[in-house]
Formats: structure tokens, C-alpha cells, sequence
DNA sequence: ATGCCTCAGCTCCTGAGA
């Protein structure tokens, strides 16, 4: 059973990339971030026709949140309970016997301004309910564009990038916080590539030059650890003519 | 270099992304 995650930087204009990729791998369940899309919008037959169910969480221009799965989606939230947001960057649900949450993590744009404090204080706020969720239902994965690298393996230019966005010691250590409470990069898990990135700038060349971030990131709870098998970006998708910046990062693992 | 590219929108520029 294969479980994925993209941010697809409108879904508008990916749809009929996302439905390609869905028919070459037609995983369970998926998770898609920056839909930049009102629910009204969201393309509820096209994804029937390809045989997914779908659960989205829309916003006009910005963010926008969507759980596609084969079987039905159940106790679906959205949002984090307890967190008091107006933008929509989280939907979660019980699907294929796991609980789902599906994430777009704050951008941040500056340590020190505004949109960072609320970065940090949104990382608080998904880490306390994640707490619980995991008491709930301990067969847990937490997948998503997360906008933090681990360490500067996740980073093309960890010199000129140092204490820059996504890069700080402040997201990294709620990043390491999440971990601690039972969660495993499944990623990390296995032998990758050197220089394996899921986010290149549009410009400078970024993809070609291979001058990117790892910052889409799928978490494992401790009670699902044993079934991963293996965890890979696919980065057929960016070579695309007008392809996300992103790239689907993709878990396999043994039925729970 | 307060830039580069891409997307959305009260669209011919601006804000945001990362």
C-alpha cells in the first residue's frame, strides 16, 4: 500500500498532471497542499472518474488542503482542533486503518517577522493535537509540505542558506519536537540518493542545477514503523512543462 | 540584487511563495 504527498501550487492549473500521475501510481491515498482553490471549484468528478474519493479543505487564492483515497475517507477534520486559523492547511482522516493528516506547514518568509511567529506558534499548536491524536489512533502518518529541512543534507547550499527560512534552529527544533513525540522520517529510513531535494526554486535553473530543499517530509508513527518498506521523491512530475515546484514524495508499506 | 520564476486576482502590477 503506497500513501503520497504533493504540493501541487494550484490545482487548477495541475489537475490534469495530478490524474497522469495518479494513473501511474495509483497509490491509496493521497494528500495534496496549496490547492489555491474554493471548494466550490475543487474537481470532485474528475477525481471520481480516476477511482478516488474525495475530502478537500479550499481557500481562495493561498493554501488549500485535499485528501484523495481509494476507499472512503471517515472522521474527517479539518484543521487543527484547538488552533485558531483562518487558513486552510490541514485535513485529516481515517482511511485504510491508518488516521491521515495531511499538511501545509507555514511558510514563515523571515525569522523575526510576523508570518514566522505564527509559523511557530501553528508548530506548537499541530504538535499539542498530534500529542493526542497519537493516543487515539497510535497507527499515525503525518505527510505534507512541512517548509522546514532537517539538517543541511536537506539543503542544496547549507552555507549561504544558514539561519535563513527553513533552515533555522527554531523550526528545526519543532520539527525535532514532532519527532520525539513517536514519529520517524520514513525518508531517512532507507539508503537515498546524495543531494535528494523535493522543492526547487523556479528560477536560477533550480531543478536542472539541482539547487533545491528537502521540505515535504512523511512521518510514521512507532506502531507503523515495522510495516514501511520503502519511501522515495518522485521527481518525474517536475519535468513537466509547467511542472509545481514541488515534487511527490511517495511511502509503501506493508498492510497494518 | 528589495532580482531571477510562477500563480492568483477587483489582472497590465502586486503579494506570496520558498
Amino acid at each position: 500500500m503506497k500513501l503520497a504527498t504533493w504540493n501541487v501550487n494550484s490545482l487548477t492549473v495541475r489537475l490534469p498532471q495530478v490524474l497522469e500521475w495518479l494513473a501511474v501510481n495509483p497509490v491509496e491515498v493521497l494528500v495534496l497542499q496549496e490547492l489555491k482553490m474554493v471548494d466550490d471549484k475543487f474537481p470532485f468528478d474528475a477525481f471520481r472518474q480516476a477511482g478516488y474519493h474525495a475530502q478537500c479543505f479550499g481557500q481562495k487564492t493561498y493554501n488549500g488542503v485535499a485528501l484523495l483515497s481509494r476507499t472512503p475517507a471517515t472522521e474527517v477534520v479539518k484543521n487543527i482542533p484547538g488552533f485558531s486559523d483562518d487558513m486552510a492547511r490541514v485535513i485529516s482522516a481515517n482511511v485504510a486503518g491508518l488516521r491521515v493528516i495531511g499538511a501545509y506547514f507555514p511558510n514563515g518568509q523571515e525569522p523575526g517577522s510576523d508570518k514566522f511567529d505564527y509559523k511557530m506558534n501553528w508548530l506548537k499548536g499541530l504538535r499539542d493535537w498530534v500529542r493526542e491524536e497519537l493516543v487515539k489512533t497510535p497507527k499515525l502518518v503525518l505527510m505534507g509540505d512541512y517548509n522546514i529541512t532537517f539538517d543541511d543534507t536537506d539543503v542544496w547550499d547549507p552555507v549561504g542558506m544558514k539561519d535563513q527560512i527553513h533552515c533555522t534552529d527554531e523550526e528545526r527544533y519543532h520539527l525535532g519536537a514532532l519527532i520525539a513525540l513517536g514519529l520517524h522520517d520514513a525518508f531517512r529510513l532507507f539508503e537515498q540518493p546524495e543531494k535528494s531535494y523535493s522543492w526547487w526554486d523556479y528560477r536560477d535553473f533550480g531543478f536542472r542545477r539541482n539547487h533545491g530543499l528537502r521540505i515535504d517530509h512523511i512521518l510514521i508513527s512507532d506502531a507503523l514503523k515495522p510495516c514501511v518498506t520503502h519511501c522515495v521523491i518522485d521527481k518525474a512530475p517536475r519535468k513537466n512543462e509547467r511542472p509545481s515546484d514541488h515534487a511527490p514524495v511517495v511511502v509503501e508499506l506493508l498492510q497494518p
